[in-house]
RNA sequence: GGCGACGUGGGAGAGCGGCUAUCCAGCGGCCUGCAAAGCCGUUUACACCGGUUCGAGUCCGGUCGUCGCCUCCA
């Protein structure tokens, strides 16, 4: 097990990974908002925390992953009343597309997936800690966290209540006791089709609430780490690292990780742009595989163009990969292997660097293609898997040729002896139609499945 | 306007003050009837201007540019 450091938002600085139990880690993000199906932005957190999941699995830590669905929200409502259905029949059908589209990336389930709406009263004890510690207030049926009665607050985002933009609108304005306080709790408005009953009156939850809630209840608030989109940091990640330290009097969490946006035509993707395109598009477009490589090709801390010569260049190395993979054998890996396994996981120890991980596998796939021995897999085998790409490495025992390919294979055999390289590569054409591809080697020629 | 991040070779994208990143594409070569696959070589990059240093993409300051947050947002 290595010191695996991590960059948190809070500090600025790369930290080690700090454990409440030693070997146990809980790391909770922040899932959608489904109103409608996820976009390749989206998908990012579900990438990258699921894959840091993996690496600390390898590292042989215990974790629990944790990640959220919203399902009780403004533009929830709104979507539904635009589509004509009610908002939980909305919110339903859109959890499962999301799980959906997901499980196509093959990457597990994280351990808990909570939805807001089944958390409410989790979410009531808290505000009424924080109504009664006079960090929050109730009025007319609505209740806000009171920023002022909070020190730290902007710790988190780095910056000052004077520098932030307080051009309130809209009539909660009225009601707060300053612009910046943010809903805890929103008593019913008409046209809202879910509501709870609260000491406060019926209502349902604001946004930033449930997060405290559920991952204090699934992980116990001091937790690892907690991440999230950087569109999060402020103020979603604000107001919950205000809400439960202010209730409980410890951090939420021990470690803030966010991760880039992706972009499209130089643009963060979002819906609100309209630039999006869609996760299960791209899984249709340019495959899963490709679409991991994609994502570990840069670091999670930076934006990421998405654009079809990336997602293209993605799918050659993939290629690649599996090209490789059809002359290893099983077992252990040879001498040169040692040092390349290594940097890989280094690379990922120091703030989860999986482009420079990536380069430790394409040097691992040159040597393994320059080598005269026969390679064993093993150690590759291992790097892949913690990147969610093992199955590359499968599959590179070939199919038998039907006896039709080995037929035409043969003529050409014999047309090439002949020297008709006319008909040797006509035979080579049908021979690709029916999806086999000639290599040409010194022992002779081969049949590989496209 | 405030806060922050970033600007690397044709494209993408890592980079610890001194050592080949890597991927995609191009070009040349090896192999080969031709291909494919693979290997080797190759275009010697770090926005600009100063500074620190024996030595700076890599540290400091400034300029320009791009992006993110400041409102829902992964």
């Amino acid at each position: 097990m290595r010191e695996v450091r991590l960059h948190d938002t809070l500090s600025g600085t790369v930290r080690p990974l700090e454990t409440r139990t030693p070997g146990k880690v809980g790391i909770y993000f922040c899932g959608p908002t489904v109103y409608g199906p996820i976009h390749v932005g989206n998908a990012r957190p579900f990438v990258v925390f699921s894959l840091l999941k993996r690496f600390l699995v390898h590292e042989g830590y215990e974790v629990t992953l944790v990640s959220n669905v919203t399902d009780v929200n403004d533009k929830i409502y709104a979507a539904a009343a635009a589509a004509g259905t009610a908002s939980q029949e909305l919110a339903r059908t859109m959890t499962a597309r999301y799980v959906a589209d997901t499980d196509r990336l093959d990457l597990g389930r994280p351990d808990h997936e909570p939805l807001a709406s089944e958390a409410v009263e989790d979410m009531i004890d808290l505000i009424s800690t924080l109504i009664e510690s006079g960090h929050a207030y109730a009025v007319d049926g609505d209740v806000y966290f009171y920023v002022s009665s909070y020190a730290a607050y902007g710790e988190l985002s780095h910056r000052r209540l004077e520098d932030l933009d307080q051009g309130e609108s809209g009539d909660a304005a009225s009601r707060k006791r300053d612009p910046v306080d943010f809903a805890l709790w929103k008593a019913r408005k008409a046209g809202e089709d879910t509501h709870w009953e609260s000491p406060w009156g019926s209502g349902r939850p604001g946004w930033h609430i449930e997060c405290s809630a559920m991952a204090e209840r699934l992980l116990g608030a001091g937790f690892e780490v907690h991440g999230g989109g950087s569109d999060l940091v402020f103020p979603h990640h604000e107001n919950e690292a205000a809400q439960t330290r202010a209730a409980r009097g410890q951090p939420l969490t021990r470690l803030w990780m966010h991760n880039g946006m992706v972009r499209l035509d130089s643009e963060k993707m979002s819906k609100s742009v309209g630039n999006t395109f869609l996760l299960h598009q791209a899984l249709d477009t340019y495959g899963r595989d490709a679409l991991l490589v994609y994502f570990c090709s840069g670091h999670y801390r930076q934006p990421i163009e998405f654009d079809h010569q990336s997602l293209v260049a993605a799918r050659t190395s993939v290629k690649r990969i599996r090209e490789l993979a059809r002359r290893l054998q099983a077992g252990n890996s040879p001498a040169w292997s040692g040092p390349l396994h290594k940097e890989f996981f280094d690379a990922l120890a120091e703030d989860f660097n999986t482009a420079r991980a990536l380069a430790s596998v394409f040097e691992w796939v040159r040597l393994a293609n320059r080598s005269e021995d026969p390679v064993g897999d093993s150690d590759l085998r291992e790097m892949l898997g913690v990147l969610g790409l093992g199955n590359l490495l499968d599959g590179g025992a070939q199919p038998a040729p039907p006896p039709r390919a080995l037929q035409l294979l043969d003529q050409r055999d014999h047309a090439r002896a002949e020297r008709d390289w006319a008909l040797a590569d006509r035979l080579r054409d049908e021979l690709g139609e029916l999806g086999w591809e000639i290599r040409d080697g010194p022992d002779g020629s081969s049949l590989v499945s496209l």
